[in-house]
DNA sequence: ATAAAAACAGGAATGATTCCTAAGATTGAA
DNA sequence: TTCAATCTTAGGAATCATTCCTGTTTTTAT
């Protein structure tokens, strides 16, 4: 059972006030100001709690390598930006030519990544 | 200038020979039966260099956390097994309810990622 | 053949993330 | 409103994929 955690609440908070997708040191860094000795083991144990129960979604690691989060649930894609690392969010439904055209970006890289149960795991239901 | 090597040629005959998407060190297991005194740090070398070239694909690290690499550079998508840690191929172009009857998959998340340069980085033609 | 440029093997260093532990909250029941 | 079971935390150590370093070996253009 999951109880109640000041920590908890204030990095959901920041999450979901928030639309840069930071990383974890990121979050580290402002929920410090409201609570100055919370510790980074404690952000990197929540980020994964949130994103456990859907509260959060993690968003595949940057151009450095790391990972990011994003507080706002609802269907959306993302473009990371491969010259400053800054990453924005994408409607759900888009088409690639449009878009460059109406955000004045430039893509270069279109990724589809699918995540599920594969034929074989199905057929011997360990999920 | 890039000089041939042994070590690079045989990782990429390596990587078009299969088709599990390997991590390093099962590329590096592969061309150690081969060439039996290579090094890790030769094969991450080599998997960064043809992945600049555009010889082979680097595609996002797995649910392990170990970044795949890809020896067949035709457009294609991934589908990642949560439960086995497996990584299938995909046409370009699909349908996600279609796919899940024809490949008798589960598809539970389907993520677009888009990689180029922003607007403001396009503005201040630092590319 | 030879010298500059690349690449290599081996091992140390890096750094994001995870793990560990003793101490501090939270909660349901008495 | 106390108690004990159960979570959670702070702080720091450990992990481990990947990168970096260094002295040596290959490659290649001349």
């Amino acid at each position: 059972m999951m109880k109640h955690s000041k920590q908890r609440e204030a990095i959901l908070k920041n999450l979901r006030s928030r639309y840069d997708h930071p990383n974890a040191d990121m979050v580290f860094a402002s929920i410090r100001e409201e609570i100055p000795n919370i510790s980074l083991g404690t952000v990197y144990r929540n980020l994964a709690l949130l994103t456990e129960t859907g509260e959060i979604l993690k968003i595949g690691p940057a151009e450095d390598g790391k990972e990011r989060y994003d507080g706002h649930t609802h269907p959306h894609s993302h473009f990371f930006c491969e010259n400053c690392g800054g990453i924005e969010d994408i409607s759900e439904f888009f088409n690639a030519k449009h878009l460059e055209q109406e955000l004045h970006i430039k893509i270069h890289e279109a990724n589809i990544t699918l995540k599920g149960i594969c034929q074989a795991c199905l057929q011997t239901k360990t999920n």
